[in-house]
DNA sequence: CTAATAGTGTCTATTAGACAGTATGTT
DNA sequence: AACATACTGTCTAATAGACACTATTAG
């Protein structure tokens, strides 16, 4: 059939023309949380921890999964990312950013399902009794080598472990794709996208200044070190850092004190 | 209603409990090509190109587009690009990378289409008229400041314009996201596209080796600088770049003359 | 010889890594 | 005093920027 104007053949469109599917959105919501110390005077340790939400309904019920949710017909991707944080977290006017697109087939039990994943980061201090109930954070430990991710979460009650592989689809370059290769307790492919918004984020760290919506308005030197350290997942030499970082922050005239030795400045981000 | 297994549950799921929407996968694929020069002994000079096809159907009918189109219900999004490439280029086996998925309710006419997005960088030398016949290059001028991306894009018969500011969307670190303010020509949210490839392309080069993606098996280092000045926009030096790409590239026994002048060692991409 | 690109040497400035030292609080 | 972290000085190694120089071809 032919049209002789947009507007006319706009009318006669048949919205079913192509086979239709559902999206959702899963957020990866990052975080750094302190542990506290046996010796009063040892800083607290920080550990790098994400969001996990407990399945209350099949599929994967019972199982542990990032939130998320389905898209509305009108709202884009990143608004449904934000009511969906909101609605688990409560917390407005949070750093996001898309992270990637999964399309496997078969991803969903249930249906075509292609899911967009948003990562977030927060500071938990913020945060205050406001989750939801069925939400819990775990800490993240990260032990990566040539081949493999081999990544374990924690809450304190229970422990959840997968593993990941780098499959390398380029000889030449080393460009790799991530396979998951063991998961008992994880929902759907999240331990995908969690190895992704790692990858992602510790490559960001390096080049951009993200860490900081991470950190409260004031923080230590120490603390921030201690933020890059357990993201980077290795120690870094204090002189160097604090060179690196010199630019970004600038020192006000409060400090921290009390932990039985010097007392230290605390530090806010400085834009540039 | 309850169920008491997760087989159970499939069984009764009724896949419209949820909203759904059709799905495309755009596919920016950049090369580089060489523009003759009038004097013998210049180089030819390199230009930064993108692949357009020409709209034959509504919406948008006769204005240029990335090649793009409905994913399948058996096949990743992936797929579909991969698909789709091989059908305007006939090539296989290229590389390319999942951009960003757009998904604006109103950024399809005809009804709710989120799409996502993916970058291809292909040697343009190795393509011998296999395009399709509505398919053509199109040489990228881009002029970037603080606020705007100034984007000309010409293929010798036609010249397309548009413009893209960078809305500041966090006022103490910077980032922006983009929008597009000015477009006659081009279909859809594609200008948004571009632009965004443009920016990860510029990024990616600096601290990867997709470069090599779009050089033959054997380059001269000037013909390798000449596309990374393309790409990036400026003059590099000489030595400084030769330090630069000298663990990535080798040197083989070949060598390039006929210009009028000193000839030239050819290289080849070196693994690590 | 000349125009044009190919390719190198070297000086300097900046940045990164490493280590050792000093400073200052609490108990 | 002892411990623990805060913070700085400095030496060295590696990297990046800049410029000037030499090399080699076709015509």
């Amino acid at each position: 059939m032919e049209y002789c104007s947009e507007e006319e053949f706009l009318k006669h469109y048949n919205p079913d023309a192509f086979e239709k599917l559902s999206m959702t959105t899963d957020i990866l919501i990052f975080s750094v949380s302190d542990k506290a110390q046996e010796n009063y005077r040892k800083l607290s340790e920080k550990h790098f921890s994400v969001l996990l939400v407990k399945r209350k309904d099949y599929p994967f019920k019972d199982k542990w999964c990032l939130p998320g949710g389905f898209i509305k017909m009108d709202e884009t991707l990143e608004e449904a990312a934000t009511r969906i944080l909101a609605n688990e977290t409560n917390l407005h006017d949070i750093y996001m950013e898309q992270l990637y697109t999964f399309s496997d087939v078969n991803r969903d039990p249930r249906m075509r399902i292609v899911s967009t994943s948003y990562m977030a980061l927060i500071d938990k201090n913020q945060l205050q009794d406001t989750l939801s109930e069925n939400a819990s954070w775990f800490h993240i430990i990260v032990l990566e080598d040539k081949k493999f991710f081999h990544i374990t979460l924690e809450n304190g009650a229970e422990e959840l472990h997968f593993e990941v592989a780098k499959k390398v689809v380029d000889e030449t370059t080393g460009r790799y794709e991530l396979e998951v290769i063991k998961n008992d307790s994880l929902a759907f492919d999240h331990p995908l996208v969690i190895t992704t918004g790692i990858e992602r984020l510790k490559n960001k760290i390096e080049y951009t200044d993200i860490v900081f919506h991470m950190m409260p308005k004031y923080f230590t030197l120490g603390e921030l070190q201690q933020v890059y350290e357990v993201i980077l997942g290795k120690k870094l030499l204090d002189p160097a850092f604090r060179r690196m970082i010199a630019s970004k922050v600038e020192k006000t005239n409060k400090t921290k004190s009390g932990g039985g030795h010097r007392p230290s400045a605390l530090f806010q981000y400085k834009k540039r």
